[in-house]
This record gives C-alpha cells, sequence and structure tokens, in this order.
DNA sequence: ATGTAC
C-alpha cells in the first residue's frame, strides 16, 4: 500500500464493464484510477472498448463536481451517427470510385445563409485521419426484428455510417484551456460548455454534410439519421459533470458501436445505469498502439489485404501508414465488446451491419497503389 | 485526433 497523505484523500470508484476473460490494458485501466485520484472526481466506469489514450483513457465516463477539457479530449463533438440510404446497383469497385473526396472541405458560399457553429467553416464537410470513416453499410444480422422495424431497417438495407467530430474546433477549444489551465478543471464551466455545445453542433452538422455530399455523389437520397449519438463530451447529470471520451450516452437511446473497417459494426438498444456512467462503449476498442499496429501490421498484412477486407468490403485510403494503423488487427473484437455490454445489462443488440466501401481518406492514383 | 513542425 501506498503511504497516504497527511490529509486521507477520497478516491472515486472505478469500475470496469468487462468480464475477467476480456483483455483490458493495464495501462488504460491505471489511468483510470489516475482519473479517479482528480479532485471532485465520483466515479468512473470503464468500457468494454476501453484503452489508453493522451492524458485521459478512451471508453470512459467520469463524473465529477468539477469540469475537466482534457477528460473530453480534443475532439469534442466527435460522434457516429447511421443515414438509411437507397441505391440500385452496388458494386464495391464502382461505389469507391465515386465516393467524392472528404479530405476537401465544402465550399463555404455553398453554406450561404446556414448556421454554422462557431462560424468554423474551415475543413468542414471532412472526415479526418485516425479512426474516423464514412461507410457504406448493408444490415445484415437482424437480432431484434421488432426494433429494427420500428427505426425502419431490415435485413439487406443499405445505411451510410459516418465516424466524425469537430476537426480542428474542438482541439482550439481544448488548447485555449490547456495553455493557461494545463489539465486542470475549467474555471468558467459555462463559458466552456459554451464552446463545447458549438463543437458538438458543429460535429453533427459536419456528419449530416459528408452524408449528403456522398448521397449526392452516388446519386442517392439521404434523409435525417436515425442514430446520432455523440462520444467525446460533457454533460451536468443529477447534479455532476459527467464526461464521456469515447463512451457514448446509453440510457434508452439507440447506439452504433462502430467494429473494425473489415468487421462487423451493432446498432444497439442502450439501456445503461449510474454505475456505466449511463454509457456504452463506442466501438471494437484498439487493443494495439498506432505504432505497434503499424510494425505488426508491415509483418503480417498486405496492403491488398487491408483494402480488400475479408468481409468482401473495399477501403479507400491512400494513406499507407493509416491503413496499417487501423487494421482490423489492431483492434477487439467487436462480437468480445457487444457481449461485454450484454453481460452486464448495458446494451441489446438489433442489427448487425457488415462493410461494403469505407472511406478514411482520398485513394492514391492508380500508379501509386503499388504493392505493400 | 489535430494542425503544424520537422
Amino acid at each position: 500500500m501506498q503511504k497516504r497523505a497527511f490529509v486521507q484523500s477520497t478516491s472515486a470508484t472505478v469500475k470496469v464493464f468487462a468480464a475477467a476473460g476480456s483483455w483490458i490494458e493495464s495501462d488504460a485501466v491505471a489511468q483510470c484510477h489516475q482519473v479517479a485520484a482528480l479532485d471532485g472526481m465520483i466515479h468512473v466506469a470503464g468500457m468494454p472498448d476501453l484503452h489508453p489514450g493522451k492524458g485521459a483513457p478512451i471508453g470512459a465516463a467520469m463524473a465529477s463536481s468539477v469540469l475537466y477539457p482534457l477528460l473530453v479530449g480534443s475532439d469534442i463533438g466527435c460522434g457516429i451517427a447511421v443515414f438509411p440510404i437507397r441505391l440500385k446497383r452496388v458494386v464495391p469497385e464502382r461505389v469507391a470510385a465515386r465516393f467524392p473526396d472528404l479530405d476537401k472541405p465544402v465550399d463555404p458560399d455553398d453554406l450561404a445563409g446556414a448556421d454554422i457553429p462557431a462560424g468554423y467553416t474551415d475543413s468542414l464537410g471532412t472526415v479526418g485521419r485516425g479512426n474516423h470513416f464514412v461507410e457504406l453499410a448493408r444490415v445484415d444480422g437482424v437480432l431484434d426484428a421488432g426494433h429494427a422495424s420500428r427505426l425502419g431497417l431490415s435485413g439487406g438495407d443499405l445505411v451510410l455510417i459516418v465516424h466524425s467530430g469537430s476537426r480542428g474546433l474542438g482541439e482550439r477549444i481544448l488548447r485555449a484551456h490547456t495553455e493557461v489551465h494545463g489539465a486542470g478543471p475549467a474555471p468558467d464551466p459555462a463559458a466552456y460548455l459554451e464552446m463545447h455545445d458549438a463543437a458538438v453542433r458543429w460535429g453533427a452538422l459536419n456528419r449530416r454534410l459528408m452524408a449528403a455530399r456522398v448521397a449526392e455523389a452516388l446519386g442517392a437520397e439521404v434523409t435525417e439519421p436515425i442514430v446520432d449519438v455523440c462520444h467525446n463530451s460533457v454533460e451536468i447529470r443529477d447534479g455532476v459533470y459527467l464526461h464521456r471520451k469515447g463512451a457514448a450516452p446509453g440510457d434508452g437511446g439507440d447506439v452504433l458501436i462502430a467494429g473494425t473497417r473489415g468487421t462487423h459494426s451493432y446498432l444497439v438498444a442502450a439501456h445503461a445505469g449510474p454505475e456505466a456512467g449511463h454509457s456504452v462503449a463506442h466501438g471494437a476498442g484498439r487493443k494495439m498502439s498506432r505504432a505497434d499496429a503499424l510494425r505488426r501490421g508491415k509483418a503480417k498484412h498486405t496492403v491488398e489485404e487491408l483494402r480488400r477486407t475479408p468481409v468482401g468490403s473495399l477501403v479507400v485510403c491512400g494513406d499507407r501508414q493509416l491503413l496499417f494503423e487501423e487494421a482490423p488487427t489492431a483492434y477487439k473484437r467487436i462480437e468480445q465488446v457487444i457481449g461485454d455490454l450484454v453481460g452486464h445489462g448495458l446494451a441489446t443488440p438489433v442489427v448487425t451491419t457488415v462493410p461494403v466501401v469505407t472511406y478514411k481518406t482520398a485513394d492514391l492514383g492508380p500508379r501509386k497503389g503499388g504493392r505493400r
């Protein structure tokens, strides 16, 4: 036991929602306990996709009496939305070739009159990097037919899944805080929350813009999303600040829990209580650092097998390093994560989706896409 | 995850 300081500090409770057999990186659990020791912290709930992040764990809901911007992170408002889409003929190669360039922002002139949160038009309509993606997927397994029907989903239906956030806006908001206050709490929570809320709205708009861009490029119609859940945020809940970093609000709504670029994703009905921070996992969760995934991936995979996955989908990604970092083998098995949520009574699967074409970043020219 | 620096 470590020697206690003279004044006994009260540490928050920590609970990780993973079965004994589910591997969780010890660094991530250690991060949860570091967070638990912060002033004002009340409870830390680790999701089954828990993994280490920069300064704070990813896949955690953290409740405290003070607001810590670092526990939301830089990608404030990042989330996953699901848009039903109708297409006549779906040949992955054709769809991939027709995908728009989502690395280039939309022309601000095209948004004349639109309400752009924070007036931030840089990179609006772009997907970003890291684990972000825009995916045409097909509903595969229907696990709760009644619930799926209420969402208007049947087996074989196509959906666009958009995972992206607030790009440079959220990063700017966090940096403005950390430059003055470091990892400390927000001295003026209301002022932070105002900027945070703008970034959340910006992220939601960004996801809609991307869905519209893709639909237009594919000659399809797109409507409002049936699911749109932000997993990096803070809210006042039961009188305290509930921070979520890589954790989706999971108390009554539906959530798309992303698998990987070569495996299924799960749309679930979430029903998490206070012990789970009213939250569920947001994805499969990395099991390898990006550096490890790159090193091991290069030894294990060819570029071709990462671009054409075992489920027959295509991955549009002109960045070879990103392709390795995001290889399905760098992530935990999504079935394990879902199983842990179900096992703890936090979620009920509704449908699974299988990727058809996943856009990560603009493809290389035909000449540049050689082996390895 | 990001914009920027190396």
